[in-house]
DNA sequence: GCAAACCTGTCACGAACCTGTCATGAGCGA
DNA sequence: TCGCTCATGACAGGTTCGTGACAGGTTTGC
């Protein structure tokens, strides 16, 4: 899962990037409007934690652009001064929760997970290819019934490849699935890495990816 | 197992949630609709205790709102007048069962569970795995027929981990069932701690917890 | 009321495992 | 054949997990 925080107050920003990075998701951190657009232009998120005090501009002109641009990403607005009429103005304008400051890390985690549980109900069910069957619920695969030991690295890598079939996906695709911005440093070659790894658990089976040199990896059966 | 409890009687709310908790049962107390609405949209819940007459609106509102949009948490309704047009109310618009006040606090429990157990599909009262069967009403398990002296805690670490043989469960929900929001500051070691003292005790037999580093944890049994 | 027993959660440290880099070699296309 | 992309084993570093010891709190029994 990826999320964008967009806040000028580095040491609040940080704070959630860590905590939230401890349960796997992929955090950039904006700390003004302008950059936040940025990020938005270039990468598609699941959700978005917005203040609404930035230095450029109100928080809730970058939520109208959003909308009005047709992004549909679930935004969770945050603020410290959140009058009812903030309130009613952020949700107006399509945010789809709000958090006033100072906050419970806990309390946004669980809003943030509720918000993208919402959105992701529909796509939350067990996906199949011949003899593997991928949960994303508890990032769990099975072969032919046998529970396949998969890391969190190789089962978000997985899920993305299952979720895609038709396609090959670039090895840019994937990694942008993978690492956040902040994971600035990973090299390239880790998705490669990864690719080995998947397909070691699943060299007993009719399931292989298979690659398209220049194009990316895909996914099939050849059962 | 988590419970959301909307009553604005402090002193009745209180004694629920003590009584409730000493069962394993993690509470949160909303003394308003609105303060609930808070809850539910944050945190999921395997049942809602709802009073009726609460002061900013009636709980049949709210119970009508969680349903419209989607949430099937069971739900059972608790109220002082409790006419048969109230109580055709409130199971027509999807209370999953009702008391009148003033009650049992046993009877009070013993319906939850049923609630709870009828959610969850199981047909006995009785979890079991391999030479593992367990009891959620006395909080109680036994191994080989053997009883196995559990806390509070441990049990009710078990039971979730029953309750969901396959999937793994990861910390954060882990989490989540054993705490309250009350207990804000326990921190996630506590998870690591009780699955360690479980396994202690699960030792001598073919039962056992598996760790997906990363992922969660699961119960299985090797028989 | 008091004391003992027990439950709960923190801390700290070591072990186990995951992650990503590097380096080397294979495979493919021109 | 050359140059590039990709595959893969080995390894260092970092993170997550396991667990013993301990302090504070609660329950139990007297």
């Amino acid at each position: 899962m990826r999320v964008l925080i967009v806040e000028d107050a580095a040491d609040v920003s940080e704070a959630i990037a860590i905590r939230l990075g401890k349960f796997g998701m992929a955090c950039d951190v904006a700390d003004t409007c302008e950059s936040a657009e940025d990020y938005l232009a270039v990468q598609r998120y699941d959700v978005v934690v917005l203040d609404i005090n930035l230095p450029d501009r109100n928080g809730t002109e970058l939520l109208q652009d959003m909308r009005s641009a047709g992004n549909r990403t679930p935004v969770l607005m945050l603020t410290a001064l959140f009058s009812v009429d903030d309130r009613v103005t952020a949700l107006d304008l399509g945010a789809d929760d709000y958090l006033i400051k100072p906050f419970d890390q806990r309390e946004l985690e669980a809003r943030l997970r509720a918000l993208v549980r919402r959105e992701a109900e529909q796509k939350s069910d067990v996906v199949t290819l011949g003899p593997l069957k991928f949960s994303p619920a508890g990032l769990s695969a099975t072969l032919e019934d046998v529970p396949l030991n998969l890391t969190r690295r190789e089962a978000t890598l997985l899920e993305l490849l299952l979720r895609n079939q038709k396609t090959p996906l670039s090895k840019k695709r994937l990694y942008d699935g993978l690492f956040a911005f902040e994971d600035a440093d990973v090299g390239v070659n880790a998705i490669e890495l990864y690719i080995a790894r998947l397909r070691k658990k699943l060299a007993a089976s009719s399931v292989s990816i298979e690659t398209r040199r220049g194009v990316g990896y895909r996914i099939c059966n050849n059962g």
